[in-house]
DNA sequence: ATGAAAGCGCTAACAC
DNA sequence: GTGTTAGCGCTTTCAT
């Protein structure tokens, strides 16, 4: 628990040379390793408050996300973390639960100076209040965003995959396809839903909004109440486009539940390629996102940004991937 | 983006009283009237930099998991989170990836004070290490832990649970009952294995060491390979026993790959209750954890030893949680 | 009740 | 190449 005066002390030399020996400025081997031998012998560790204030940097960025148990977010985070880590930044994960008084507390703490900068994945964030913290802080948004912010953003072309998603479950042969959609107030619902009624309209289909079904929420469960919902109403549907893997998974259930084989009376389409989108069974047809590049690459942009280089949103490549779920 | 220096000057009171006007010291109803004003005036933040270094704290406390793609953690996460908040406290969720170097990067940032202290749940965490740190640091071990480290921790009684469980295989009729379970290393798997061994035994079924398929990690692929060895042998068994929900979702897809019907042909029962294990079909017979309480408990444990409190180690309750996968 | 001043541990500009 | 010194922004005695 030594500090650096002490070492320099017993080393006999000045705190500016344990500084150089330290961060690698110009010291004699012979000195450079006589301090080191004294760094050995009082085991000494620099404390990082020191040099976080007198740099005014944490070192630290904030990740944004809605719920850590939204598989959704496992690889990007990891992305995020191989991306910072070598450059001597670490994350902090903050879980808002959608709650503004949560969100207040992080971009408290790039107020305070506690974090350098964040990373937005949270769709239901504060679109005002994230706005006026860029002004003053480095922030980018990942996969969900704002264009009017004019915070840089790392995305995928929602509306094109959707509709590759829901052209592949036109040409397996359906005709009547339902969607399952959450909350249009989010982007990325409003892209996959333009997606999905354009695949339909060039496919001769005619588009009728009551064949997407609107949930409350992003989990499982609210899957199992769009399908019930669906497969007791008066429509028969040959396929269904799910939004989200999540909600997809909360059909499977619900349809196996209710006594349908899948994909032979029902087909079902995902979106995001989450881990557990491949346990369940029948294993679920989804669309690929870049996950981990997106961490990564949204991770760059910010250390970028930190550092006062100009970053620019990135547009990320997404692939369609067929599973059980839709070919028996 | 002032600084306490010159709110004191616009001001006309001394740092002092800036200082006092924030923390709550004692200060006339005026000048702490007109300090807010001039505060609010301009938009002065605090520097959490200059705090933490004259209070040598950081209040940030280092949660270590193997890898956050596990859902086995969200909720006790979340426990940990809702505990230490309202504290001042905020989380830094640390993956090791079972890898040394990424876990000594986080044991660094406790010795350079950039963290007051750490809850490990990593079951591959380096326990020498962990022991030498927790010499001169605040440290608790969560569900995963070892005794003669005398570190405190939060447990369940993993033998009584995994007795329980294999006692409802029994129940039900069966006599076969496989398990599968992970490396023997970590004490959790030696546990629930005497648990399931006695289960048998008192139930007069002799154990037989080739009973037990073990695994090369903990994923759902390795769930699905220990099933297929298990099912392509030449015993047959008509339940099993899971060592994690995880394993038990990766057995049950392979059952159904290998046209078995789940519970009919083969019951499996898992353990966690993580969320996924009420998503899949059949739903999964598994142990509840009382997670969220884990993580409140081992966040209160840790922020008490911070403060210099004695902490005592903790063994929680647990439930079994019966579904379709054990009963038809 | 308020102010002056020391100091938390470090880095970097400047001088030698 | 090395030492001296001035802060980074804050809290906390110690005076007054």
């Amino acid at each position: 628990m030594a500090n650096i005066q002490e070492v320099a002390k017993e080393a006999g030399v000045s705190v500016a040379t344990v500084s150089r020996v330290m961060n690698g400025g110009a010291v004699t081997p012979k000195t450079k390793g006589k301090v080191e031998e004294v760094i050995r012998r009082l085991k000494y560790e620099p404390s990082m408050l020191g040099r976080n204030l007198r740099n005014s940097e944490s070192r630290l960025l904030l990740v944004l996300i809605p719920t850590i148990s939204n598989p959704y977010y496992s690889d990007i985070i990891n992305g995020i973390e191989n991306a910072v880590i070598p450059q001597g930044y670490n994350i902090l994960l903050c879980e808002t639960d959608s709650n503004p008084e949560r969100e207040n507390i992080y971009f408290d703490m790039v107020r305070k100076k506690m974090a350098d900068g964040i990373i937005s994945m949270d769709p239901t964030v504060n679109m005002e209040e994230l706005k006026i913290l860029a002004e003053d802080h480095p922030i980018i948004q990942c996969s969900e965003y704002s264009v009017e912010s004019g915070i840089p953003f790392v995305t995928i072309d929602n509306e094109e995959a959707a509709y590759r998603a829901v052209s592949h479950l036109v040409n397996i042969g359906s005709t009547d396809i339902a969607m399952i959609n959450s909350d249009v107030t989010f982007l990325y619902a409003r892209q996959r839903q333009l997606g999905y009624q354009r695949a339909l309209e060039e496919n001769g289909i005619p588009f009728d909004e009551e064949d997407v079904y609107y949930t409350n929420g992003p989990s499982f469960e609210h899957g199992q109440q769009a399908m019930r919902k669906m497969l007791t109403g008066h429509k028969e549907y040959s396929a269904v486009f799910a939004v989200s893997d999540l909600l997809a998974i909360g059909a499977l259930k619900e349809a196996h539940q209710l006594g349908l084989r899948v994909p032979e009376d029902i087909a079902i389409a995902g979106f995001d390629k989450i881990a557990f989108s491949n346990m369940t069974n029948p294993a679920l047809t989804t669309i690929a996102q870049p996950m981990y590049d997106m961490g990564t690459t949204s991770a760059q942009m910010l250390i970028d940004k930190i550092n006062g280089r100009p970053v620019e949103s990135t547009m990320m490549s997404h692939e369609l991937i067929i599973r059980e779920s839709t070919i028996g």
